[in-house]
DNA sequence: CACATACAAATGTCAGACATTCGGTGTTAG
DNA sequence: CTAACACCGAATGTCTGACATTTGTATGTG
C-alpha cells in the first residue's frame, strides 16, 4: 500500500462535472424545483463537449438530484443522494417498517442529547418549544406539524451523531409525507406538549433515561393517534 | 391524437437499459468482481445506440454500482444502491457516529426478533450458533468475524423489519472494513459466546428485554475490546 | 530471464445530425 | 370574445463516426 502524496489520480472530466452540479445543488445556488440552464448553454459555458455534459447529467439524473423533462427542460428535484435514494427504499417499504426506525432513531438519539448537548442546543430546543406552544393555540395542522418536525430534528441533531441525525430527517420526510393529514384529540395534543416539555428539561439535566423515556412515550402517542384514525 | 387508451409514459431507452442492467446485478447474473461485456459487445448485443449504453453504464457507475476503468474494462462494484450510497456517506462519518447507529439498529432488532421471530428463524440462529463455536476453536480471526457478522445479519433479520436489516447489512460491511483486525482476548471470546447463546434463548423465549439486554452487553463487550486496541 | 517497445482493446471525449416531445403562440371557427 | 386547433421553436433523447487516452499483453532484444 504505497500511499502516493500525489497521485495524479486524474478524475473523468464527467465526474468533475458531477462534482461541479452537485455543487451548485448543495449550496442552493439551484434551489429545489429550479430548471437549470439547458445543456447547449452548459457546453458554451463550461467549455466540454455534449457528451460529457450529457454523462454528468444523466448521473445526476439518476442519482435523483434532477429530474430532465424531454421537450422542456431539466429540474433540480432533490438536494442529496441520501434523501433520493433512502425516499426511494422508504417508497417500496411498509409503512410499519419506515416508522419503526425512525422511532428507534429518535428514542437514542434523544439519550444522546442529555449526554452531549450544548448550551446552544438548548437554547434552540427552548426556543422550538415556544413556538410549537404559540402555533398550537392557533390549530393551523400545516404549521404545527411543521414546527413539530423541527423541533425532533432538533432533538435528534442534539445528539451529535451527524449520521444518524441525516437519517432520521430524511425518514421524517417519508413519514410526513405518508401520513400528512392526521387530525390530533385535544386530549392527546396537550398531553403531547406536555411531554415536549419534559424531554427537554430531561435533556438540560443530561437526564439519559429520562429523555430516552420521553421520546419513547411520545412516539408511543403518535402511534396509537395515527392507528385511531385508520 | 387522444386516441390512445394507454398513456403509455414510455421511458426513455437508456433508463430502460439501466433496469436491465440493475437487474443483471442484484439477481447475481453479474456477480461484484466480475469484467461485464466491453460496450461495443452490449451495442451489438442489445441493439441500441453506444451512446444509450454508455448513458446507462454511467449512470451505473455514479450510482456506485460499476466502476469503469479506462483501457481495461468494466467491472461490478456493489449490488445495491443502498450499499454503495451508506458506504460513501459512512467512509466521510466519524467511526463513533457508525459504530452507535449499528449498535442501536443492533438492540432494537433484536427485541423485535424476540417478538417476530419465526420458527425458520430459530433454525437458523441455532445453525449458525454452532458454526461460530465450531470456528471459534480453529482460532481463524477471518472466520471468525465473517460468521459473527451473518449471526448478527440473521438476527436482525429475524426482527422482521426489511429496510432496517437492509440498513444493518450495509452498516456492518462499513464497520468491518473499518476495524477489520483487531484481537480478542480468549477470555473476552468465552464471554462473547455465551451472550450470543443467551441471545438465542431470550429469543426463542419471545423475552423482548432479555433479547435487548444481550444485545446490548454485546455491543459493550466489542466496545471495550476495539478500545483496548487503540 | 529481464526489460523495453509495440500493438490491440477498452473506455473517455468530441462533433454533428436527426428524432421526439413539450410549451407557448398565433390563427380561426363558433 | 372565447375556445379549440395547428404550428413552431426549444429542449432533451438517440444515433453515427471519429479520435484521444489508458491499460494489459504479447513480442522482440539484450
Amino acid at each position: 500500500m504505497k500511499n502516493l502524496p500525489a497521485p495524479r489520480r486524474v478524475a473523468s472530466l464527467s465526474a468533475q462535472l458531477v462534482d461541479t452540479l452537485r455543487e451548485q445543488i448543495a449550496s442552493g445556488a439551484w434551489p429545489v424545483g429550479m430548471r437549470i440552464p439547458p445543456e447547449h448553454d452548459l457546453v458554451k459555458q463550461l467549455g466540454v463537449g455534449r457528451t460529457t455534459v450529457r454523462e454528468a447529467l444523466g448521473a445526476l439524473v439518476h442519482l435523483g438530484l434532477l429530474e430532465a423533462r424531454k421537450g422542456d427542460g431539466t429540474y433540480v428535484r432533490a438536494s442529496s443522494e441520501m434523501q433520493s435514494v433512502l425516499m426511494r427504499r422508504a417508497e417500496t417499504s411498509r409503512g410499519r417498517d419506515v416508522l419503526e426506525l425512525r422511532a428507534v432513531l429518535e428514542e437514542y438519539a434523544s439519550g444522546l442529547a442529555a449526554l452531549r448537548r450544548t448550551e446552544d442546543d438548548l437554547i434552540r430546543l427552548r426556543y422550538l418549544l415556544d413556538e410549537a406552544e404559540a402555533t398550537a393555540d392557533s390549530q393551523e395542522m400545516a404549521a404545527m406539524a411543521e414546527v413539530d418536525t423541527r423541533f425532533h430534528q432538533a432533538v435528534v441533531s442534539a445528539g451529535g451523531n451527524t449520521l444518524l441525525t441525516e437519517m432520521y430527517d430524511v425518514l421524517s420526510i417519508a413519514v410526513t409525507e405518508q401520513i400528512c393529514g392526521t387530525l390530533w384529540p385535544s386530549a392527546t395534543a396537550t398531553e403531547h406538549t406536555l411531554l415536549h416539555r419534559r424531554l427537554v428539561e430531561a435533556i438540560a439535566a443530561q437526564d439519559e433515561v429520562g429523555a430516552r423515556y420521553c421520546a419513547a412515550e411520545i412516539v408511543k402517542l403518535t402511534e396509537t393517534a395515527t392507528e385511531r384514525q385508520k
